[in-house]
DNA sequence: CAACGTTATGTACGACCGTACACAACAGGA
DNA sequence: TCCTGTTGTGTACGGTCGTACATAACGTTG
């Protein structure tokens, strides 16, 4: 089944999907808005998404690699002997402390799985991957626990407007690991 | 400034809204569902919140009272010398377990902060009260952890759609408390 | 080359939304 | 009693939304 006209129509469509909610958050998402960002008829994307949360699927998906890629990058998980603890911490700092418009978008898209069951699976799939990840230098009890202590340090800072401190990060994130 | 004809039916607005979250998530509160739910009209609803924001705040405030209720009902916070952390682990089972609608209602009104700064004092407000109220069992350097590691744990399991296990959370938040 | 199914587009419809605003109901001071 | 300001209501407007659907453009098959 031979894509036709415009191979790249549907990704332009998801990117132009992750602007749009990193512009004016998942609220300001519909059929209409992606379709002006993305610069296609408005029938293109009912076509190609027939529901948003197919178009939230899609998006979830491909913003789970941003941090998976600041994670890759950081060079972290590549040193097998470091100290994991003081890694990670420096990976939120790196994350949370540039002025990626991501940030907000990832975790947007992630906690939308809230309310949202489509999105369920995409999130519990990124949990696992990045858990099993962690699990290779730690085990896989202390992995999840890793992942939930930084995902509640990010809303923290996130939700209630607060500054990241990298060094109070690193010491509760050293006291899990055993 | 006296009230007139109904001196609650502000309180009518905010409890109909709670229940519209409830049952159809922010994405479907509206002025016009609101008033449908409190069965006042339209007119009603702006007059008393003017933005939805506004209404938002209000409810947020409301539904903080949730999980404070919970935690002064366990007990746990009333015995000083009891397991901090199988008591913390208890509440969140007890939370999460329930039927009460509440959970994803109280958890989307929270993680609404991301992106309405103004629903950020009210969520700021309630992090820092739960963490002075936990903070008087151990350090606030702990407390802030507990609370952080408590989120990323409900979040596990609400965003993944996974089951909850007391025996892990109250594993791991142990090893947060010095 | 003709028929056909997939891909893609344009447009129109009914529903819902926030907002504005004129107006009614009432309390308290002059 | 009248006047004024606050509280509360009804309605209508312009805009955006999801959706449906007729139709065009194209590749494939026979």
């Amino acid at each position: 089944m031979p894509r036709r006209y415009d191979p790249e129509r549907r990704q332009r469509i998801i990117d132009a999907a992750i602007r749009v909610v990193g512009e004016k958050g998942i609220a300001g998402l519909s059929h209409r808005t992606v379709a002006a960002e993305a610069d296609v008829p408005l029938g293109s994307t009912t076509y190609h998404f027939a529901t948003l949360d197919d178009l939230l699927v899609a998006a979830l998906y491909q913003a789970n690699e941003g941090f998976a890629g600041v994670l890759d990058a950081s060079g972290v998980l590549a040193d097998a002997h470091g100290d994991l603890a003081a890694g990670l911490a420096r990976i939120l700092g790196e994350w949370l402390g540039g002025d990626r418009p991501g940030v907000e978008l990832e975790y947007e898209l992630y906690l939308a799985a809230l309310r949202r069951p489509a999105l369920r699976p995409v999130a519990a799939q990124w949990t696992e991957e990045t858990a099993a990840r962690l699990a290779e230098h730690t085990d896989p009890v202390t992995a999840r626990a890793l992942l939930a202590l930084m995902d509640g340090i990010c809303l923290q800072v996130l939700l209630t407007g607060g500054s990241y401190d990298e060094e109070y990060a690193r010491g509760v994130l050293a006291r899990v690991i055993p």
